[in-house]
DNA sequence: GATGAATGAGCGTTCATTCAT
DNA sequence: AATGAATGAACGCTCATTCAT
């Protein structure tokens, strides 16, 4: 009976891989235990041996969505010529994520606080490590190095908010089907950046 | 029985409420009919008396949001002493409007895309009338007039989407509780003003 | 206001006729309160001035439609040209007024017995003349004349069944396709016809 | 708690048997799953662990039915000492069929079309199945072998059709109480089966 | 470690009906 | 004679979750 193929794997990861793909694919909507059950080849009353509920599901789902960014990030900034590239890398690089999973970039970024809430403490601090990437590139072009959270902090939230806000529209259709995307990054992108410098300067004269 | 004391409201008002209010606190998700009924006072069977389903409810929501909206740009563009000037006011008060009403903005541009496909043909109407009065402004500042349609709208939906960015994840509680907010929106405005800006010069040099 | 032009009608007349077509053109299940209201131009309050209930207003359209067959029996039977000829001429009779009307057959005739026992006393008056007028032909043909209702019962039952049971199962849709109607409505009155024959035959011999 | 004492018997096997319960004693509208689920003792939810939807537990129901009644009428075809014997003894056992099972014979014959649209196709073999015993019978009682199809389905259709009528009207309770049931029946068979010869001789004398 | 059987809560929606005016 | 406002009950169905084994 249970002879399970891919006993290999633990069930965990079998699971959570699953859930992926069905969000990935066909958003969080989608994602009922039974149909989850169905795909992994076990009962439902089997995913609660992993996972204590469905938001604990949802929860791991996102955390690992942080980690995969993280590590796209962090790859960006790596491959990067020059500190200032690397914040147009990796500017560039979380688009990219977000173009390629909106399904995915929905659920972490998207779904309404309340779903939020029920997650353990410490909840946001795997988001929190993508952030830092930012802030640290500007912080490594602009030359200052110190004063860590202060103003990085609002600088680099500023970053992610704007390209979140062309990313979020774009998966939403939100915005206008004849309009042209690649131009539309392009330019959010390097307004996105522009602001920074003209900070920098505004910076420097007081 | 049928005391329903708060009678100098309307009920559609009553409904429209309670249901932006649920939204906000609760999300979508939270919105049922059975639940809005008990909100209100009244049975689920007379919310059809005012609306003919809950997505003409939603419907009827966005469609106020956004006049609301529009009313509150045009102003902000009557307002402004310059051409310049009104850019930088219609920015402010969009963001303005989402941080005094963040119910209505949830319901009007965070809603999953998957509600929004049920709209009637020219849905978007209303929408995209705000997003005209950027482009507009924008348009008016730069001189050129011509060209309504091709890089104005690249230009209008890109502001729109970076104000939208840092709107949205404030709403949502997705930025930093320490984060300063009059210090963060400042740097968006400017940031997406300098990338005009930029633009503007880009194209003056080509 | 309400300027209800066909006002000469009675209101309970325009009521039941409009009940009738729709129950004619889409059967029992289409029948609502709120249809019929709109389709009359007045509200649905308002038929309760007039029927009691919607079970009210079903029997006593019921009632109508056992009177309008009553109706076509007669005449058919006023038309024929002899005893035996006027049992056939009323089975055909019969049977084409199934066919005429399959939705109101259907209300009259299929619908299950549930419905029917919320009727006031006497329900069955109405239909019970219409199988009277069966028999009554029947008695003539055989030129029995007492006995009214010992055999006689019988034989205008039997009959009636004969012919109910192929008009119930066309309208249902449960005869093949492919059946030529008119062959398996002959054979039909046919063959009752001739179960009439051969009792006669059979009672003779006794 | 979930004591359900009656587990000898599966919870299929009683939910099928309590929908028939309801269909002949209150009609297919009184047949809803919580109405059913009260009448087992189990939550409505657990009807679907045995049945995908309300249509395929009427589905089932059917074929239960037509494969009891195809049993039937074979057996009375074997049984019969000659082969005109042989369509009077299915016909007898048609009418006991009904009278026996007025539950099973209301759901697999006396529905609703509207209810039996929805069903799969290939949906009617197994009734056809059925009438295919009688026209087999009608064939070997009359001598001629071939045309399978064509009169033979309109006889065999007939003849149906007529039983059909007189079984109908007696479980729907709309034939006289006072009414002879035997003589009624035997003489709807009578009737029938000299339908069946008049034809006979008329198709010789061609 | 795994499951089949079972469930309570809930969904949007429709219906006939009532009641105060 | 007529109505607008309101409602309780029900519909088929789906969901995450539990529990005894």
């Amino acid at each position: 009976m249970s002879n399970h193929s891919e006993s290999e794997k633990s069930l965990r990861r079998l699971i959570l891989d699953s859930a992926r793909k069905v969000v990935v694919e066909e958003g969080y909507a989608a994602l009922t235990m039974r149909r989850l059950a169905k795909m992994i080849g076990y009962s439902a009353t089997s995913i609660y041996l992993h996972f204590e509920s469905k938001d604990a599901l949802l929860h791991a789902l996102i955390e690992e969505g942080m980690d995969l960014l993280h590590a796209r990030l962090t790859e960006a900034v790596a491959r990067a010529e020059s500190d200032a590239d690397a914040v147009r890398m990796v500017c560039r690089e979380y688009v990219d994520f977000g173009l390629d999973n909106p399904e995915y970039y929905e659920v972490m970024f998207m779904l309404h606080p309340q779903r939020m809430e029920r997650f353990p403490a410490g909840k946001y601090r795997r988001a929190r490590r993508n952030l830092d990437v930012i802030g640290q590139a500007i912080r490594s072009a602009s030359g200052s190095d110190g004063d860590a959270d202060g103003p990085s902090l609002v600088k680099a939230s500023a970053v992610w908010a704007q390209l979140h806000g062309a990313i979020s529209l774009v998966i939403a259709q939100r915005v206008d089907a004849s309009l042209d995307r690649d131009e539309f990054f392009n330019r959010i992108i390097d307004g996105t950046l522009s602001g920074l410098k003209l900070n920098a300067e505004a910076e420097a004269q007081r």
